[in-house]
DNA sequence: AAATTAAGTCAACAACACTGACATAATCTT
DNA sequence: AAGATTATGTCAGTGTTGTTGACTTAATTT
Protein backbone atom coordinates (compact mmCIF):
# COMPACT_ATOMS: atom_id res chain seq x y z
CA UNK A 1 0.00 0.00 0.00
CA UNK A 2 3.15 1.80 0.44
CA UNK A 3 3.27 4.49 -2.43
CA UNK A 4 6.60 5.17 -4.09
CA UNK A 5 6.87 7.48 -6.88
CA UNK A 6 10.04 7.22 -9.66
CA UNK A 7 12.51 9.74 -8.12
CA UNK A 8 11.75 7.42 -4.51
CA UNK A 9 9.90 9.43 -1.80
CA UNK A 10 7.15 7.63 -0.45
CA UNK A 11 3.73 9.76 -0.83
CA UNK A 12 1.86 7.92 1.92
CA UNK A 13 1.38 8.86 5.38
CA UNK A 14 2.71 6.26 8.36
CA UNK A 15 -0.38 5.62 9.97
CA UNK A 16 -1.52 3.24 12.79
CA UNK A 17 -0.46 0.44 10.87
CA UNK A 18 3.02 0.97 10.17
CA UNK A 19 3.18 1.39 14.08
CA UNK A 20 1.07 1.39 17.03
CA UNK A 21 0.10 4.52 19.39
CA UNK A 22 1.12 7.44 16.82
CA UNK A 23 -1.99 9.29 17.86
CA UNK A 24 -0.96 9.07 21.83
CA UNK A 25 2.87 9.71 20.50
CA UNK A 26 1.80 13.02 19.45
CA UNK A 27 -0.73 14.13 21.60
CA UNK A 28 2.23 13.70 24.14
CA UNK A 29 4.39 15.98 22.38
CA UNK A 30 1.67 18.69 21.82
CA UNK A 31 0.41 18.39 25.20
CA UNK A 32 4.00 18.77 26.76
CA UNK A 33 4.38 21.32 24.01
CA UNK A 34 1.98 23.73 25.32
CA UNK A 35 2.35 22.26 28.80
CA UNK A 36 5.86 24.31 29.25
CA UNK A 37 4.98 27.24 27.12
CA UNK A 38 2.70 29.08 30.10
CA UNK A 39 5.87 28.99 32.44
CA UNK A 40 8.14 29.70 29.74
CA UNK A 41 6.52 33.22 29.32
CA UNK A 42 6.83 33.73 33.16
CA UNK A 43 10.22 32.90 33.20
CA UNK A 44 11.32 35.21 30.46
CA UNK A 45 11.06 38.02 32.18
CA UNK A 46 12.84 37.00 35.13
CA UNK A 47 15.66 36.16 32.42
CA UNK A 48 15.22 32.20 33.44
CA UNK A 49 14.67 29.24 31.70
CA UNK A 50 13.18 26.28 31.99
CA UNK A 51 16.33 24.33 33.68
CA UNK A 52 15.51 27.36 36.34
CA UNK A 53 12.51 26.20 36.46
CA UNK A 54 13.02 22.55 37.19
CA UNK A 55 15.69 23.36 39.66
CA UNK A 56 13.14 25.54 41.76
CA UNK A 57 10.26 23.12 41.37
CA UNK A 58 12.13 20.04 42.78
CA UNK A 59 13.69 22.39 45.40
CA UNK A 60 10.53 23.47 46.92
CA UNK A 61 9.00 19.95 46.52
CA UNK A 62 11.49 18.52 48.84
CA UNK A 63 13.69 20.82 50.49
CA UNK A 64 16.97 19.45 52.01
CA UNK A 65 17.46 18.04 48.42
CA UNK A 66 21.95 17.65 47.84
CA UNK A 67 23.34 18.24 44.68
CA UNK A 68 23.86 14.98 44.04
CA UNK A 69 19.91 13.51 44.65
CA UNK A 70 18.98 17.10 42.35
CA UNK A 71 21.08 15.78 39.64
CA UNK A 72 19.92 12.42 39.73
CA UNK A 73 16.34 13.24 39.05
CA UNK A 74 17.49 16.01 36.72
CA UNK A 75 19.76 13.30 34.97
CA UNK A 76 22.15 16.03 34.14
CA UNK A 77 25.70 16.69 34.63
CA UNK A 78 27.07 18.91 37.87
CA UNK A 79 28.75 21.69 35.46
CA UNK A 80 25.47 21.77 33.88
CA UNK A 81 23.57 22.73 37.10
CA UNK A 82 25.98 24.68 38.34
CA UNK A 83 25.41 28.02 36.08
CA UNK A 84 21.87 28.08 36.77
CA UNK A 85 22.37 26.64 40.46
CA UNK A 86 24.44 29.76 41.38
CA UNK A 87 21.98 31.72 39.36
CA UNK A 88 19.40 31.17 41.70
CA UNK A 89 21.45 31.66 44.64
CA UNK A 90 22.77 34.73 43.41
CA UNK A 91 18.65 35.98 43.11
CA UNK A 92 18.53 34.71 46.31
CA UNK A 93 15.85 31.97 45.15
CA UNK A 94 17.77 29.19 46.79
CA UNK A 95 20.15 28.76 49.91
CA UNK A 96 22.52 26.22 50.23
CA UNK A 97 23.26 24.81 53.52
CA UNK A 98 25.95 22.84 54.68
CA UNK A 99 24.81 19.10 55.55
CA UNK A 100 24.85 18.60 59.15
CA UNK A 101 25.57 14.71 58.76
CA UNK A 102 27.81 14.85 56.07
CA UNK A 103 29.19 18.47 56.09
CA UNK A 104 30.65 17.76 52.65
CA UNK A 105 26.79 18.02 51.26
CA UNK A 106 25.55 20.88 50.39
CA UNK A 107 21.23 21.23 51.18
CA UNK A 108 19.55 23.02 49.22
CA UNK A 109 16.51 25.36 50.24
CA UNK A 110 13.97 28.00 49.02
CA UNK A 111 14.14 31.11 50.12
CA UNK A 112 10.42 33.02 50.49
CA UNK A 113 11.28 34.63 46.96
CA UNK A 114 12.07 30.88 46.04
CA UNK A 115 8.17 29.62 46.94
CA UNK A 116 6.40 32.34 45.27
CA UNK A 117 7.75 32.14 42.13
CA UNK A 118 7.61 28.31 42.20
CA UNK A 119 4.03 29.17 42.89
CA UNK A 120 3.51 31.51 40.61
CA UNK A 121 5.12 29.08 37.98
CA UNK A 122 2.73 25.61 38.76
CA UNK A 123 -0.66 28.10 38.91
CA UNK A 124 -0.86 27.72 34.89
CA UNK A 125 0.33 24.07 34.84
CA UNK A 126 -2.32 23.43 37.72
CA UNK A 127 -4.96 25.27 36.05
CA UNK A 128 -4.50 23.01 32.81
CA UNK A 129 -4.63 19.94 34.26
CA UNK A 130 -7.58 21.00 36.34
CA UNK A 131 -9.24 21.93 33.09
CA UNK A 132 -8.28 19.16 31.70
CA UNK A 133 -8.91 17.05 34.51
CA UNK A 134 -12.85 18.55 35.00
CA UNK A 135 -13.80 17.19 31.04
CA UNK A 136 -13.43 13.84 32.74
CA UNK A 137 -15.16 12.20 36.15
CA UNK A 138 -13.35 12.72 39.37
CA UNK A 139 -13.14 8.39 38.96
CA UNK A 140 -10.73 8.81 35.85
CA UNK A 141 -7.95 11.02 37.42
CA UNK A 142 -6.53 7.88 39.01
CA UNK A 143 -6.31 6.09 35.83
CA UNK A 144 -3.92 9.27 34.33
CA UNK A 145 -2.02 9.34 37.14
CA UNK A 146 -1.58 5.34 36.55
CA UNK A 147 -0.80 5.71 32.94
CA UNK A 148 1.67 8.23 33.33
CA UNK A 149 3.48 6.78 36.56
CA UNK A 150 3.54 3.44 33.96
CA UNK A 151 5.43 5.55 31.42
CA UNK A 152 8.13 6.09 33.56
CA UNK A 153 11.14 3.80 33.83
CA UNK A 154 10.35 1.62 36.81
CA UNK A 155 13.99 2.12 38.08
CA UNK A 156 12.68 5.47 38.72
CA UNK A 157 9.61 5.34 40.29
CA UNK A 158 11.90 5.38 43.87
CA UNK A 159 12.11 9.08 42.77
CA UNK A 160 8.67 10.07 42.47
CA UNK A 161 7.62 7.96 45.45
CA UNK A 162 10.54 9.77 47.63
CA UNK A 163 7.94 12.96 46.54
CA UNK A 164 5.60 14.01 49.51
CA UNK A 165 2.59 13.40 49.18
CA UNK A 166 -0.54 16.12 50.07
CA UNK A 167 0.52 15.75 53.94
CA UNK B 1 2.26 25.84 58.95
CA UNK B 2 5.17 27.10 56.77
CA UNK B 3 8.46 26.67 58.90
CA UNK B 4 10.68 29.59 58.43
CA UNK B 5 14.11 29.39 60.11
CA UNK B 6 16.20 32.21 61.49
CA UNK B 7 18.07 32.72 58.06
CA UNK B 8 14.97 32.90 56.32
CA UNK B 9 14.85 29.39 54.04
CA UNK B 10 12.17 27.19 53.91
CA UNK B 11 12.11 23.88 55.33
CA UNK B 12 8.32 23.06 54.50
CA UNK B 13 7.93 20.64 51.08
CA UNK B 14 5.52 22.24 48.77
CA UNK B 15 2.32 19.49 48.54
CA UNK B 16 -1.32 19.63 46.86
CA UNK B 17 -2.24 22.35 49.68
CA UNK B 18 -0.05 24.98 48.56
CA UNK B 19 -0.39 24.27 44.69
CA UNK B 20 -3.17 21.73 43.04
CA UNK B 21 -2.17 19.02 40.71
CA UNK B 22 1.68 18.69 41.70
CA UNK B 23 1.28 14.88 41.47
CA UNK B 24 0.42 15.28 37.53
CA UNK B 25 2.70 17.88 36.83
CA UNK B 26 6.11 16.03 38.06
CA UNK B 27 4.47 12.54 36.97
CA UNK B 28 4.12 14.81 33.52
CA UNK B 29 7.64 15.78 33.93
CA UNK B 30 9.46 12.19 34.50
CA UNK B 31 6.83 10.11 31.78
CA UNK B 32 8.18 12.80 29.01
CA UNK B 33 11.91 12.71 30.41
CA UNK B 34 12.19 8.77 29.82
CA UNK B 35 9.32 8.86 26.83
CA UNK B 36 12.34 10.71 24.42
CA UNK B 37 15.49 9.47 26.04
CA UNK B 38 14.67 5.82 24.05
CA UNK B 39 14.69 7.65 21.07
CA UNK B 40 17.62 9.92 21.60
CA UNK B 41 20.03 6.87 22.30
CA UNK B 42 19.01 5.86 18.59
CA UNK B 43 19.77 9.39 17.12
CA UNK B 44 23.16 9.81 18.91
CA UNK B 45 24.41 6.87 16.54
CA UNK B 46 23.22 8.60 13.75
CA UNK B 47 24.72 12.29 14.79
CA UNK B 48 20.98 13.50 14.72
CA UNK B 49 19.20 14.78 17.54
CA UNK B 50 15.59 15.41 18.98
CA UNK B 51 15.35 18.10 16.64
CA UNK B 52 15.63 16.27 13.37
CA UNK B 53 13.07 13.38 14.72
CA UNK B 54 10.60 15.72 15.15
CA UNK B 55 10.96 17.15 11.71
CA UNK B 56 10.94 13.40 10.27
CA UNK B 57 8.22 12.41 12.72
CA UNK B 58 5.93 15.07 11.26
CA UNK B 59 6.61 14.46 7.96
CA UNK B 60 6.38 11.14 7.75
CA UNK B 61 3.09 11.83 9.50
CA UNK B 62 1.70 13.70 6.78
CA UNK B 63 4.11 13.49 3.35
CA UNK B 64 4.03 16.93 1.40
CA UNK B 65 3.91 19.00 4.41
CA UNK B 66 5.80 22.45 3.17
CA UNK B 67 8.34 24.09 4.97
CA UNK B 68 5.65 26.97 7.05
CA UNK B 69 3.09 23.88 7.96
CA UNK B 70 6.33 22.31 9.76
CA UNK B 71 7.10 25.55 11.13
CA UNK B 72 3.62 25.86 12.73
CA UNK B 73 3.54 22.76 14.30
CA UNK B 74 7.46 23.06 16.06
CA UNK B 75 6.64 26.21 17.00
CA UNK B 76 10.29 26.96 16.02
CA UNK B 77 11.69 29.62 12.93
CA UNK B 78 12.85 28.57 9.96
CA UNK B 79 16.27 29.73 10.70
CA UNK B 80 16.18 27.05 13.27
CA UNK B 81 15.09 24.61 11.17
CA UNK B 82 16.86 25.29 8.28
CA UNK B 83 19.85 23.55 9.10
CA UNK B 84 18.32 20.57 10.92
CA UNK B 85 15.96 19.81 7.57
CA UNK B 86 19.24 20.57 5.57
CA UNK B 87 20.91 17.44 7.75
CA UNK B 88 17.99 15.09 7.05
CA UNK B 89 18.01 16.32 3.01
CA UNK B 90 21.58 15.66 2.74
CA UNK B 91 21.38 12.60 4.40
CA UNK B 92 18.62 11.29 2.14
CA UNK B 93 16.24 10.71 4.79
CA UNK B 94 14.24 13.41 3.28
CA UNK B 95 13.51 15.12 -0.02
CA UNK B 96 12.17 18.84 -1.25
CA UNK B 97 9.53 19.31 -4.29
CA UNK B 98 8.64 22.45 -5.72
CA UNK B 99 4.92 22.68 -4.89
CA UNK B 100 2.51 21.72 -7.57
CA UNK B 101 0.19 24.41 -7.08
CA UNK B 102 2.54 27.15 -5.47
CA UNK B 103 5.79 26.58 -7.04
CA UNK B 104 7.11 28.53 -4.28
CA UNK B 105 6.31 26.20 -2.06
CA UNK B 106 8.49 23.19 -1.19
CA UNK B 107 6.57 20.11 -0.10
CA UNK B 108 8.88 17.52 2.12
CA UNK B 109 8.58 13.83 1.70
CA UNK B 110 10.58 11.44 3.67
CA UNK B 111 12.63 8.74 1.17
CA UNK B 112 12.95 5.05 1.66
CA UNK B 113 15.50 5.36 4.55
CA UNK B 114 13.65 8.25 6.09
CA UNK B 115 10.28 5.83 6.67
CA UNK B 116 12.92 3.58 8.30
CA UNK B 117 14.30 5.99 10.31
CA UNK B 118 11.21 7.08 11.69
CA UNK B 119 9.65 4.10 12.49
CA UNK B 120 12.93 2.66 14.26
CA UNK B 121 11.96 5.63 16.23
CA UNK B 122 8.66 5.32 16.51
CA UNK B 123 9.17 1.51 17.98
CA UNK B 124 10.42 2.16 21.78
CA UNK B 125 7.61 4.70 22.02
CA UNK B 126 4.95 2.62 21.12
CA UNK B 127 6.27 -0.16 23.33
CA UNK B 128 6.31 2.09 26.15
CA UNK B 129 2.46 3.35 25.60
CA UNK B 130 1.24 -0.08 24.61
CA UNK B 131 2.57 -1.04 28.00
CA UNK B 132 1.28 1.49 30.09
CA UNK B 133 -1.71 0.89 28.35
CA UNK B 134 -1.33 -3.17 29.03
CA UNK B 135 -1.91 -2.42 32.46
CA UNK B 136 -5.33 -0.90 32.23
CA UNK B 137 -8.75 -1.95 30.92
CA UNK B 138 -8.70 -1.37 26.59
CA UNK B 139 -12.09 1.26 27.57
CA UNK B 140 -9.43 3.55 29.58
CA UNK B 141 -7.62 3.97 26.50
CA UNK B 142 -10.14 6.92 25.15
CA UNK B 143 -9.66 8.12 28.89
CA UNK B 144 -6.04 9.15 28.65
CA UNK B 145 -6.82 10.45 24.24
CA UNK B 146 -9.32 12.34 25.64
CA UNK B 147 -6.88 14.30 28.47
CA UNK B 148 -3.98 15.09 26.31
CA UNK B 149 -6.07 16.60 23.97
CA UNK B 150 -7.37 18.55 26.45
CA UNK B 151 -3.90 19.77 27.73
CA UNK B 152 -3.34 21.54 24.49
CA UNK B 153 -4.51 24.86 23.30
CA UNK B 154 -7.42 24.13 21.70
CA UNK B 155 -6.25 26.86 19.18
CA UNK B 156 -4.34 23.63 17.61
CA UNK B 157 -6.45 20.66 18.04
CA UNK B 158 -6.68 21.70 14.25
CA UNK B 159 -2.98 20.16 14.07
CA UNK B 160 -3.68 17.25 15.66
CA UNK B 161 -7.13 16.67 13.84
CA UNK B 162 -4.84 17.17 10.35
CA UNK B 163 -3.17 14.10 10.79
CA UNK B 164 -4.46 11.15 9.11
CA UNK B 165 -6.19 8.40 11.24
CA UNK B 166 -4.97 4.66 10.90
CA UNK B 167 -7.35 4.34 7.75
C1' DA C 1 47.78 7.81 56.48
C1' DA C 2 45.59 6.83 52.31
C1' DA C 3 41.58 6.37 49.58
C1' DT C 4 37.20 7.85 48.46
C1' DT C 5 33.40 11.01 48.15
C1' DA C 6 30.65 15.58 47.54
C1' DA C 7 30.93 19.56 45.56
C1' DG C 8 32.96 23.36 42.90
C1' DT C 9 35.56 25.25 39.01
C1' DC C 10 37.90 26.02 34.49
C1' DA C 11 37.94 25.40 29.61
C1' DA C 12 36.35 23.86 25.30
C1' DC C 13 32.63 22.41 22.68
C1' DA C 14 27.92 21.11 20.51
C1' DA C 15 22.84 21.24 19.77
C1' DC C 16 19.18 23.98 19.27
C1' DA C 17 16.92 27.82 19.78
C1' DC C 18 16.68 33.13 18.88
C1' DT C 19 16.87 38.04 16.26
C1' DG C 20 17.75 40.88 12.32
C1' DA C 21 18.85 41.67 7.63
C1' DC C 22 18.76 40.57 3.05
C1' DA C 23 18.05 37.67 -1.57
C1' DT C 24 15.32 35.17 -4.90
C1' DA C 25 11.55 33.56 -7.23
C1' DA C 26 6.66 33.16 -7.72
C1' DT C 27 2.19 34.81 -7.06
C1' DC C 28 -1.26 38.27 -6.24
C1' DT C 29 -3.08 43.00 -6.66
C1' DT C 30 -3.96 47.11 -8.76
C1' DA D 1 2.71 45.55 -16.74
C1' DA D 2 4.35 47.29 -12.37
C1' DG D 3 4.41 46.87 -7.69
C1' DA D 4 3.41 44.48 -3.44
C1' DT D 5 3.30 40.37 -1.02
C1' DT D 6 4.50 35.65 0.03
C1' DA D 7 7.42 31.28 0.58
C1' DT D 8 11.69 30.00 1.14
C1' DG D 9 16.60 30.33 1.77
C1' DT D 10 20.78 32.30 3.69
C1' DC D 11 24.29 35.03 6.42
C1' DA D 12 25.84 36.63 10.74
C1' DG D 13 25.65 37.06 15.56
C1' DT D 14 23.88 35.59 20.12
C1' DG D 15 21.94 32.91 24.24
C1' DT D 16 20.57 28.76 26.87
C1' DT D 17 21.30 24.33 28.01
C1' DG D 18 23.60 20.54 27.61
C1' DT D 19 28.26 17.75 27.08
C1' DT D 20 33.45 15.95 28.25
C1' DG D 21 37.70 16.17 30.65
C1' DA D 22 40.81 17.77 34.08
C1' DC D 23 41.69 19.52 38.40
C1' DT D 24 40.86 21.43 43.41
C1' DT D 25 39.16 21.46 48.12
C1' DA D 26 37.28 19.72 52.14
C1' DA D 27 35.28 15.95 54.65
C1' DT D 28 34.57 11.24 55.48
C1' DT D 29 35.76 6.33 55.25
C1' DT D 30 38.91 2.60 55.21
Amino acid sequence: MKSYTPDGHIETALTEKDAKELDIIELFFFAYRDFTADPDMILEKLEFGRAHHRVLYFVNRKPGMTVAELLEVLKITKQSLARVLKQLIDKDHIVQIQGPRDRRQRELYPTHRGRQLALELAAPQSRRIANALEQLDPSKRAVIEHFLKAMVNPAQWQQIDSLPKSG
